[in-house]
DNA sequence: CTACGATCTGGAGCGCGCTCCAGATCAAGC
DNA sequence: GCTTGATCTGGAGCGCGCTCCAGATCGTAG
């Protein structure tokens, strides 16, 4: 049991890592993007370089950025991700601040939800009685043009 | 039965209607938003005038400005808002399309809510991955600083 | 009538999250 | 070595949805 299997997702990544170019269509966001986020300090630990200075991804930076844009998708904002990736890279230790801010931000995702949730059930039933006006052919004054 | 009750929800609205400011009040939306939605086209029919020229708002207009912040808080973009508010200003005969477009919509934001919650969950299992080995005391390596 | 806060208009500014650009350097094939 | 395309950096630009500002006018209490 317990078998050392570390980033199992990346198998087929070249010891010497991807360009950004290759790295970007992986995962799926732009090149610039990626430059974007490291500059922006949103990566743990940036690329490694070739000796002429180009970036070299490898499955820690895959797997991060793949992590990230879950994180954005669900709309973490990249300041609070920012905040994030400093408590990583202040080490060990702060471990229950990162699941603090993670646990803050699943909260608040779930809020979200909820939010929305309730205002397309409003507009729903909004829809349905106008779909029944329009059928009744009385759909005058109700969300057209009033007085 | 089928007692008429137009605009039941704002019964104690004054005849004159409502400053800009008292608008924004109960509607929850700022003064200027208020006056960036007329402008932008968003409101299917903008406000009453005192002979002076401020806005009076009525209970149409304050209806509207409902509908149109829930629509919001959906993510419906200004720019699908004032689609559908021309539809509405080119009068009655168009219905089918109007709800064409509030279901495309409708649509999107279901897709959007099941790929936030996918990701969510994505985020939440990696959350539980971390929690125990932090309680395990091997947290080393998983979400840390890589390399 | 006066004063003063509320509202008006046109237009500029802002924060976010990228996206694009110029000009220089690098990398790989011939 | 030369060419050609990829990548580099610093910085500007963009689209969205407001938000703010200046300078003028309105409206109401005293």
């Amino acid at each position: 049991m317990s078998v050392t299997h570390r980033s199992p997702r990346f198998a087929d990544l070249p010891d010497e890592g991807l360009s950004i170019a290759e790295a970007a269509r992986r995962s799926g966001v732009s090149v610039d993007t990626l430059r974007y986020y490291e500059r922006t300090g949103m990566m743990p630990s940036p690329p490694a370089r070739t000796s002429g200075g180009t970036r070299r991804y490898h499955a820690a930076e895959l797997d991060w950025i793949r992590t990230c844009t879950r994180l954005r998708a669900t709309g973490m904002s990249t300041e609070r991700i920012r905040r994030y990736v400093e408590l990583v890279r202040e080490g060990e230790g702060n471990e229950a601040q990162r699941l603090e801010l993670l646990e803050t931000h699943r909260a608040e995702v779930v809020a979200q939800l909820e939010s929305i949730t309730e205002n397309l059930r409003l507009i729903d039933h909004k829809i349905d009685v106008y779909r029944e006006r329009v059928a009744r052919g009385d759909a005058d004054g109700l969300w057209s043009t009033p007085r």
